[in-house]
RNA sequence: GGCCAGGUAGCUCAGUUGGUACGAGCAUCCGCCUGAAAAGCGGAGGGUCGCCGGUUCGACCCCGGCCCUGGCCA
């Protein structure tokens, strides 16, 4: 049975309408259930910022890796990898077809490619970044390269992240960092990519307007109410776009007005960034976001079910 | 109508006492990304320096005129 393990991704950049595809192709199948592949939608309460889909919106579909983090909580990759492929096999399991959707590209290829993270060690890790902030960027990159010199020379001697995490990673497994990202090769046999494919004059005018919406719908209110819950000092929620800049804008630093239009800023940046990294991928079947038979389209690409 | 400030990259502004614009930030386009990926780090393209005329070997910088913008005074 060809179809038995199907699985379907959909991604795109934010705004081009994933999650209303999701829902209603999974409406059109016969069982499937949706797994989240969006760095920001795992946190509970991050809801009109994110974008999240609501229970009216999920129309009955199950919806998986929604609202499993609480917001002081990191978020890490190798750990989601680990929920989604679990979450993967369940539907599997059942016989229901899952659909990955979500923007976050990193997220969905370690979901669907041969993707291993080394291990983590934070002892390890604040160490290293004790020694670059004493000792320097060029220092400690000139360290990767005596320990690695391949990981030194594909990773920039201003990038101080990664070069911390190269040296973790050598120290912590023995072995040399993996300084780039493996071939479009996925785990899963039965997979088909879809994307949204959206004008990028389009897109920003459609980013603008969703910010705005945004707004009225009581950003600003749900971004206070996270930070009596700790949002100020959580590593990786903090970061979230509109967020970030509505803290800022609580903390005083910037008008309310600001914080707005730098956050139609950033998001545009990001859905160009978002872009440019799924277009690279050869297994997305590209769809307009606007075709009258979307859906049909998209079912079109799926592979039968048994 | 008079006075003052200003008209330099798509935007906001630096800059040269006259010698090929050293520009910067943002925007745009592109690249990298293996435990913060809505994060992080890079690269590139782009300017007849408001218009016309003059002085000069040479003007974006000097002179004259004009146009435009903002402010002040009438």
């Amino acid at each position: 049975m060809p179809g038995a393990d199907r699985i379907v991704t959909i991604v795109g950049p934010t705004a081009s309408g994933k999650s209303s595809l999701a829902v209603a192709l999974a409406r059109l199948l016969d069982g499937a259930e949706i797994v989240n592949a969006d760095s920001m939608q795992l946190y509970r309460g991050m809801d009109i910022g994110t974008a999240k889909p609501s229970a009216a919106e999920r129309a009955g579909i199950p919806h998986h890796l929604f609202d499993v983090l609480d917001v002081t909580e990191p978020a890490a990759v190798a750990e989601f990898q680990a929920w989604a492929r679990d979450a993967i096999r369940a539907c599997q399991a059942r016989g229901v077809t899952p659909i990955v959707v979500g923007g976050s590209a990193l997220y969905v290829r370690a979901v669907l490619d041969r993707l291993d993270f080394p291990g983590t060690d934070p002892a390890v890790r604040e160490r290293w970044a004790a020694e670059l902030a004493s000792r320097g960027s060029a220092a400690l990159h000139a360290e990767l390269a005596s320990r690695d010199p391949a990981a030194a020379a594909q990773i920039l001697p201003s990038n101080d992240r990664r070069i911390v995490r190269a040296l973790e990673v050598i120290e912590v497994t023995g072995r040399p960092f993996a300084a780039t990202m493996p071939a479009h090769d996925s785990v899963f046999d039965n997979l088909t990519m879809l994307g949204l494919d959206v004008p990028r004059d389009v897109l920003d005018v459609r980013l603008a307007e969703r910010v705005d919406q945004m707004w009225a719908a009581g950003f600003v209110d749900e971004v206070r109410a996270l930070r009596d819950l700790g949002l100020d000092d959580a590593p990786t929620a903090s970061r979230a776009l509109g967020y970030q800049q509505i803290l800022s804008f609580l903390r005083g630093e910037t008008t309310e007005d600001e914080a707005r239009e730098s956050t139609v800023a950033g998001t545009r940046k990001f859905a160009r960034r978002q872009d440019r990294l799924f277009r690279k991928d050869p297994r997305i079947h590209w769809l307009p976001y606007d075709a009258e038979d979307l859906v049909e389209r998209a079912l079109a690409r799926l592979t039968p079910q048994i």
